[in-house]
DNA sequence: TATTTACCCAGTTATCTGGTAGGTAATATA
DNA sequence: TATATTACCTACCAGATAACTGGGTAAATA
């Protein structure tokens, strides 16, 4: 599984997001009702996407999150990039550092590459407006 | 991580079974110490292939594994299914019967069904043959 | 000052990964 | 026939991760 419901969460509350009147700001609360996700849960994913910048969150009443951006703004590879914390479908290609010892006789690392290729591109070709307008 | 350890693996037995002389039987602990794989480990990944008929397994001295197939006979896809299970990326199109109850309005399942074609179309077009040649 | 909101940190339960341990069953060879 | 060699089977286990939950604190508004 290369996406969890952390990742899919979060694009739902974009989503949800990009769907209110421009410019209010919506508290965690009523996403987590209307999207039938666990507020607790939330909170953790709406801080991480509200300290990379992908929100804007305000304090106390009246309070809570917009977008600061127009939906098509926003890839979708960004999103789950900030909450998955990576996307590559296999180890070989996701660690730098700890990198496999094979690597330089490894005959399946090309292919993994490609993949791995494959899927950042998919998910940078498509948006949140694309999400919304089904494109 | 769609594909882990397990899968990985048998696609590295696969490709070690294919280089070694037409249709002598390889034991397996000759593959868990070229591959540096623990072999107790490897003893669970065969028994699924042997037992889908991916590879022929002989008992007793002089036995062990053998493919049945040229290379080319073996898609990538076709053994980490069996292996992993699944190559669905998110569970939401992995699962037939406990499906997504937002299944039916959910603004992103056509993506990940996209994905999963994609994903899926990517690994049955390699086979065994392609990693031994690099192609 | 009270309420509403975001934010922080620690613990929890269940599941999965990547094994290990200790056998049994089948086959070949001495 | 005995022994060694091989595949196969069952069970267990430690660590990591997923998906939360609980109990706060800090900031903003009414």
């Amino acid at each position: 599984m290369i996406v969890s419901t952390k990742g899919r969460y979060a694009l739902r509350v974009m989503v949800y997001l990009a769907q209110q009147p421009l410019g209010t700001y919506i508290p965690l609360k009523q996403v987590a009702e209307a999207e039938e996700i666990s507020q607790k849960y939330l909170e953790a994913i709406m801080t991480i996407l509200s300290k990379a910048g992908m929100v804007e969150a305000v304090h106390g009443k009246g309070g809570g999150y917009r977008l600061n951006r127009p939906p098509e703004g926003y890839t979708v590879g960004s999103i789950l990039k900030l909450t998955e914390g990576s996307l590559a479908p296999v180890s070989c290609t996701a660690e730098g550092p700890a990198a496999c010892s094979r690597s330089d006789c490894c005959p399946a690392l090309p292919m993994w590459e490609k993949l791995d290729r494959m899927i950042d591109g998919f998910f940078e070709s498509i948006t949140i407006r694309d999400l919304l307008t089904g494109t």
